[in-house]
DNA sequence: TCCACCCTTCGATGACGGGCGAAATGTCGG
DNA sequence: CCGACATTTCGCCCGTCATCGAAGGGTGGA
């Protein structure tokens, strides 16, 4: 890891997310979890083959990572850092016209909920950042004490977040808010532990996650005051 | 400003990028000023024909803005927040090996001191938060009180930087120290004093700046400690 | 052992896009 | 109004790459 060099060329990695059959391969992979070749094949709409060839190169380019299980390949992002790649691309990116009433409700249910790769993204995503500044527990860079000891109750494993080589809790511009959540190591850590509790669980549509009705009692009851996402629930 | 939408497609703008030509021109336009179509053409090893296409394609997509200035056409990045996908890329990115003696030298440049679309990275960005936090000026994500009167010492206009609708003071990381630098409305309007008072001046390669006399001095006797900057002088 | 299934490799096809020179457009200085 | 210069537009060529069907290679279940 010696840096040694000059400018860094950008074009070819650029390239790889030029495709947009590669880049609806990638944005699926947003959600987080790994996805086998196939499933990537329908998601992007092209056959196997294609797919196939596809995430070839982005293995090739060091973009995803693959994990053999039995017959299946399931391919994921590589990291963190190539998901902020995709993130802060699609700040600067047009967002195509709504087409169909299904495309308007996943539409609805990614700007309510998503995951940002490993962190909790969209309304619920800044929600929960407000909520922590407000409450005190957070203060812009850092978790104060009674936010340390808010996140050791719930079970959050604050320390070994700070021990990670990553940024501990940077913000983190959401894309269709404009408005920051948390990311980072302890963005992470947080969200590990709201699927643990089923306070959110993975939606239908690929990044998409829901709020349970746990979640509900349980995040109201943890901050005492508004709820954490809109009232009304998205349909 | 209504966000409607579902997914944002990112290949279009990352095609705009995967070109190795329009890499190159965005790359250069990196350094924060405006250059002639021409110069573009010639940073970039094309003829005039082809750079004219590539800036025309750059413009219609939204990564550059165009000044007519006589006979001469100058582009410039639209906005920081296209600079900052270029950084972002920059850091997955691989850095080709070293060709040639010259490009070294700009190698060790532009690690030394730069700019970042309108704030200063590399070594010389990176010190700079260092001190600023060391000092008690800068606390992570806000400036403190005495980072308030330092900087309105330098003529920094803090006031006019946290009025912006961009973020204030966001911490960003640098590609070649993977440390942070200082970015945002105040990281660029520290850079612009800098440059004001004459500290800091553009070096002959594109995106390198160069810390003159009159910056080393000002700069120790304003953080009265270590040197900003390494001590080996960049030859 | 054989079949069903998932995925990749192979070979062929077609389209998109970057490249240049030459000519056209526009701008400045006289 | 004219010649020098910056830039764009035009026409053409050519390489690159996405795509698919079919065939091949592994893997798991019966």
């Amino acid at each position: 890891m010696e840096p040694i060099a000059r400018d860094a060329d950008i074009a070819p990695v650029a390239a790889l997310i030029a495709d947009p059959t590669r880049a609806a391969i990638l944005t699926a992979l947003l959600g987080g979890r790994a996805l086998a070749a196939g499933e990537l094949a329908r998601v992007a709409g092209v056959s196997a083959a294609t797919a196939s060839a596809h995430l070839a190169k982005l293995l090739e380019g060091g973009l995803v990572d693959v994990v053999r299980q039995g017959r299946h390949r399931y391919y994921r992002l590589a990291g963190h850092e190539i998901a902020e790649v995709l993130e802060v691309l699609a700040r600067i990116s047009a967002r195509p016209p709504v087409r169909s009433l299904r495309q308007s409700r996943q539409a609805r249910l990614l700007e309510e909920a998503r995951t940002c790769y490993d962190h909790l993204a969209g309304r619920a995503g800044v929600g929960l950042l407000d909520r922590l500044k407000e409450g005190g527990y957070y203060d812009g860079h850092d978790v104060t004490a009674a936010g340390e000891r808010l996140l050791a109750g719930l079970g959050v494993d604050v320390a070994g977040a700070r021990r990670s080589r990553r940024r501990f809790a940077p913000e983190c511009l959401d894309w269709t808010e404009r408005r920051s959540h948390l990311g980072g190591a302890l963005g992470a850590a947080i969200t590990e532990v709201l699927f643990e509790r089923g306070w959110y669980r993975r939606g239908s549509v690929p990044r998409a996650v829901v709020l349970t009705e746990e979640g509900r009692q349980g995040l109201s009851a943890l901050f005492r005051s508004k709820e954490l996402t809109s009232v009304t629930p998205v349909t």
